[in-house]
DNA sequence: CAGTTATATTCCTATACTGGAATATATGTC
DNA sequence: GACATATATTCCAGTATAGGAATATAACTG
């Protein structure tokens, strides 16, 4: 019985680290090459067209056809899942969104306190 | 050349669903022995005690002996690399914190309001 | 069109993994 | 100690995949 395929889910895809360096690259929010990326992450033409076929399965990434150039670029919503899975998650470490509320309405407080002055 | 193994790292480790799915369970607080995952999740013993021996090898789990039984329990903490990485990605997507700071604020000038009534 | 460049895909190979049957090990009860 | 229960581990078998060499396909330039 085989191992879930890595283009299973997004989990799957981003497990394998040099992919998740491919996304590290592109969340630069600009277009990369194939072979911006394979200069960038020294790896082989075939490898980073492999990687990146992955990510586009499952969406993660969408290639733009320009001339001889494909141009690779994030689409990052795609990970919104894993972010949403992890976070279910989140009460069990430091408490950091209560500390961003409370943080602004301090803030709101003391505003309101220098208006009222 | 093989693929990741699963207990590279965390990432890996939850890519199997199934992982999840045990990592939901234990996010109860409570301590599970195998055979109450195992009816759970419907699954054979040998393979839930796999599953948990990936999770416990990446640390995600950690067991206590109870005599013949093996509880064992979340460590969440360990769950939040994932949380972090995915959470790099967030500017792409709605601003959620931001949201949250419009919203305590909010709360805090009506409760202002309301003491100065 | 020939030659060059970009890149997707195939080929190759060794490894890892999934579930469950089977087995080994550990603990409990009478 | 015999028997029962809990569970870790081994065995089995087929599949998927990583990187890079090799190849196929696509686009560019003169």
């Amino acid at each position: 019985m085989p191992r879930a395929a890595t283009t299973t889910d997004v989990f799957n895809a981003v497990a394998e680290p040099r992919r998740r360096e491919i996304i590290g690259l592109l969340s630069d929010g600009r277009e990369w090459a194939v072979n911006d990326v394979v200069v960038r992450l020294r790896l082989g033409q075939p490898a980073v067209s492999k990687h990146l076929g992955v990510l586009r399965k499952v969406g993660v990434v969408t290639v733009v056809r320009r001339g001889q150039h494909r141009m690779y670029r994030l689409e990052a919503a795609k990970l919104k899942p894993i972010h949403d899975w992890a976070k279910t998650f989140e009460r069990f470490w430091n408490h950091k969104i209560d500390r961003i509320k409370e943080s602004a309405e301090q803030k709101a407080i003391k505003k309101i306190a220098q208006e009222n002055r």
